[in-house]
DNA sequence: TCTGGGGTCCTAGGACCC
DNA sequence: TCTGGGGTCCTAGGACCC
């Protein structure tokens, strides 16, 4: 029988950010989200005091009970650095991982010899021991159930980590008394709707006939369904999936009111999403730009619209900066304090796989986008960058708070001195 | 003063074709 | 009085995830 596992790492950026400053154990730390807006991450200490998840920053911060909470502006680089580690560790406990965000993995764990819990209990000391991150894990017949036992795993203390839901009797216990919002792919809307109907558990969701549950939730709830009732309906993929769509967008440090101020910005977004775009060896034949105000203060007049446009495939820097201002320039409307803007690249595909006789990249172009990608990796993001991306950045997102890259920057390196 | 960013999948409905 | 049927493709929007 197929065992699929999900390991899952606790609090994770914040458990990023002790595993370089050991002082930070047993404290209440709280990592924000980029312009230091909201909690995204917390550990334990800092959920018993009270903040939630999502929950704006500055609504927060004043009061005098949180004065002893670690605030950490979000550090991408190291978090996915970090994730990359643990993946790595994972790799020689089970056959398969699939990474499934950047602080989860699902395994494959059929067929391994020995007791399942004293591997997985292994697993988790490894990953510990070499990364500095702590873990739980869950497992069962398929991933629906595995993630839900890693679910039950996380949430009480007394299964000490660790949550084996590949007994039938076991699990119907648990789905007695557990809501079916803990399932994976019911949130709210689905949620209150299967209430509506009198579902409230996750034993009467597996139990009500299937057209209902066709009817509220289609066929995703169906499939999850059957998933619950151990019959595996999704499997484990190794090699990622060929994305769709790749995006780049940021709410302002502070609003931007001039359209050569925005330029800069949407050229700095396209800057970057070409630079993804080339790190995937990807082209896109689709570019959206889209601005908006401040959506949390309509009474200033709300203002937010997108432009998009169907193109040649290319990841060139200069080409997809060039649609992108062609873009905003449709959109744009003076009078508005904007707050947000992105670019969003789509239909993507391997680079040269859908060119035409007619949009074969010259050499030259490929040779530039090659050496300013080199450029930037040697000298640091942004070092050399078409002049529309400015040099002024006032709108630049806040980030307060922000630790040193430990693990990817050099020159942000962790020190070590005797006396 | 201050409220994130980046994805996925599915469905309905319109345009278009024969 | 009668005014087809069925297919594909695309897009927008909803819901979900971390």
């Amino acid at each position: 029988m197929t065992v699929y596992g999900l390991i899952d790492c606790n609090s994770f950026y914040c458990s990023c950010q002790r595993a370089f400053e050991p002082r930070l154990k047993r404290l209440p730390v709280v990592v924000l989200s980029n312009n230091d807006g909201c909690a995204i991450a917390r550990t334990k200490e800092a959920k018993a005091l009270g903040i939630k998840m999502g929950e704006p920053c500055h609504l927060v911060r004043e009061q005098r009970k949180l004065s002893g909470v670690q605030w950490y502006s979000s550090n991408y680089p190291l978090y996915a650095d970090m994730s990359r580690r643990v993946y790595q560790v994972l790799l020689d406990h089970a056959p398969r991982v699939e990474p499934y965000s950047i602080d989860e993995m699902f395994l494959d764990l059929t067929g391994l010899p020995g007791d399942l819990s004293q591997r997985c209990d292994d697993m988790r000391a490894a990953v510990e021991q070499i990364t500095k991150i702590p873990t739980c894990v869950g497992w069962g017949p398929t991933k629906a159930i595995a993630k839900l036992a890693n679910y039950i795993a996380k949430d009480r203390p007394e299964m000490e980590g660790l949550c084996d839901l590949t007994n039938e009797q076991t699990r119907n216990r648990f789905y007695r008394n557990l809501p079916v919002s803990e399932v994976w792919g019911i949130g709210r809307r689905l949620a209150a709707r299967l209430d509506d109907t009198g579902i409230r558990t996750i034993a009467q969701f597996v139990n009500a006939p299937p057209a209902h549950i066709r009817k509220i939730a289609a066929i995703i709830g169906v499939r999850l369904q059957a998933e619950l009732r151990g019959e595996s309906c999704l499997q484990l993929s190794e090699v990622a999936a060929q994305r769709h769509g790749l995006a780049c967008t940021r709410s302002f440090g502070r609003p931007i009111t001039t359209h050569s101020d925005m330029s800069e910005a949407v050229t700095g977004f396209a800057v970057r999403a070409s630079e993804k775009l080339r790190a995937e060896k990807l082209d896109a034949a689709h570019v959206s730009v889209f601005i908006q105000t401040n959506r949390h203060k309509r009474d200033e007049g709300w203002y937010a619209n997108q432009a998009s446009l169907t193109c040649a495939p290319t990841s060139n820097t200069l080409a997809l900066t060039a649609i992108a201002m062609r873009l905003l320039r449709t959109i744009w409307k003076d009078g508005f304090r904007y707050a947000k803007a992105g670019v969003m690249l789509n239909d993507l595909a391997p680079a040269g796989t859908q060119h035409t006789l007619f949009d074969i990249p010259s050499e030259q172009d490929t040779a530039l986008m090659g050496t300013m990608d080199a450029v930037n990796q040697r000298f640091g993001r942004g070092a050399l960058r078409p002049l529309s991306a400015g040099v002024e950045r006032s709108w630049r997102p806040r980030q307060n708070m922000l630790s040193p890259r430990f693990t990817t920057n050099v020159h942000e390196i962790m020190e070590a001195s005797s006396f």
